[in-house]
DNA sequence: GTCTATAACCTGATAGAC
DNA sequence: GTCTATCAGGTTATAGAC
């Protein structure tokens, strides 16, 4: 009762971060030209000249977000993937729990990022590399011996297509009624189990 | 010399198809809330009253076009998975083969849909009810029969996951100079003989 | 049917009081 | 630092001439 009457209470936090926690929500559930500075500041609770005062513009405020949850999605699974020391069935499975849980909680993730690199694909070019990063890395190589027949693109394409691909397709499932909330998360939770297991399946075929 | 200056020339179509086509382009190249119908007018070769004058708004002509997009995705393989006479293995091939070649000539178009999807899921609905087709599918009774041990949602995502993801994914490797064109392309048509494979070797794993 | 001109509205950003 | 009020620019949609 003591709860006051926003629309969205925010918890007890400096402005500038009740304005970018809010910006993380509006961008990530619509992306960056449907979301409108009010938008933000709304959900923060706070008026949209505060936006502009702490941060330059929406570009600003939008840049500060997307690199947030480029590192998150990516930065994620790097040490994973470069670490000499495991097994590329430990990787694997690293790779595809670490996934799973974490976008488990930020379902929006991966089609937001995938969305807004399509539709700015030049300003991302410089950002960060991602693919430098994997084409050293002993995922890679541990790929490359284990199939030399196979371009390991395929491996990786196989594991998290069948890792994330369910979490981009969610929205069609649940707004055909094919599947309920909790069905799709202990479903995704199984998957952590069996997705190693047809990896090495598929690994060992032919 | 004979053709005309406009940016995107037009050809011999009525003046209401060229518009319509435009709009396919526009909108599945950089979604609804960040395309501009002075983009599709132009993109059409006409004038921006033209387009109010065929279509009654932005919103109008939009529905028009998703409605299109989606039949283009779920339709495609609509008769595929619903045919009684036809295996298991069978329908995976045609599946994966019909995909990799409608997506490789348009490779927006997941990504557009399913973004479009989230962005509206209460529009959409009643629109359509892919989950209703799929429910008592020809492919979900023979999947259930050979894995019943399994959720047949496991196998879908297996084979679309590996089969849609690449596409989704595809701007992030060429932003990142991970792959060129040309390889991708290569890569994807491999992967129509691959993927029916390690669907198998999935299928009987355990 | 097609165009130019413009209305009506919305959105990002700022000015200025407190 | 935070607010209200407002500007400046852009966008959808329409009016009206041809």
């Amino acid at each position: 009762m003591a709860k006051k009457p926003s629309p969205k209470p925010p918890p007890d936090l400096s402005t500038e971060e009740k304005i970018k926690e809010a910006a993380r929500k509006v961008f990530t559930q619509k992306g960056f030209a449907a979301t409108r500075t009010r938008d933000i500041a709304e959900t923060a609770g706070i008026n949209l000249a505060l936006l502009n005062y702490y941060f330059r513009s929406k570009q600003k405020l939008f840049e500060e977000v997307m690199l947030e949850k480029v590192e998150q999605l990516f930065g994620l699974i790097a040490p994973v993937i470069v670490d000499p020391t495991t097994t590329l069935e430990s990787k694997i499975e690293k790779v595809v729990t670490l996934y799973i849980d974490m976008i488990s909680e930020h379902p929006d993730l991966p089609i937001f990022v995938l969305s807004e690199i399509r539709n700015h694909p030049d300003h991302f070019a410089n950002t960060f590399n991602i693919g430098e990063m994997l084409q050293h890395s002993s995922l890679i190589q541990q790929l490359k011996e284990r199939r030399p027949d196979i371009h390991p693109f395929h491996f990786l394409m196989n594991t998290l297509g069948m890792t994330l691909f369910p979490f981009i397709a969610r929205p069609v499932f649940e707004t055909s009624g094919a599947a309920n909330s909790t069905l799709f998360n202990n479903m995704m939770q199984q998957r952590k189990i069996l997705i190693p297991q047809w990896t090495k399946a598929i690994l060992n075929s032919i």
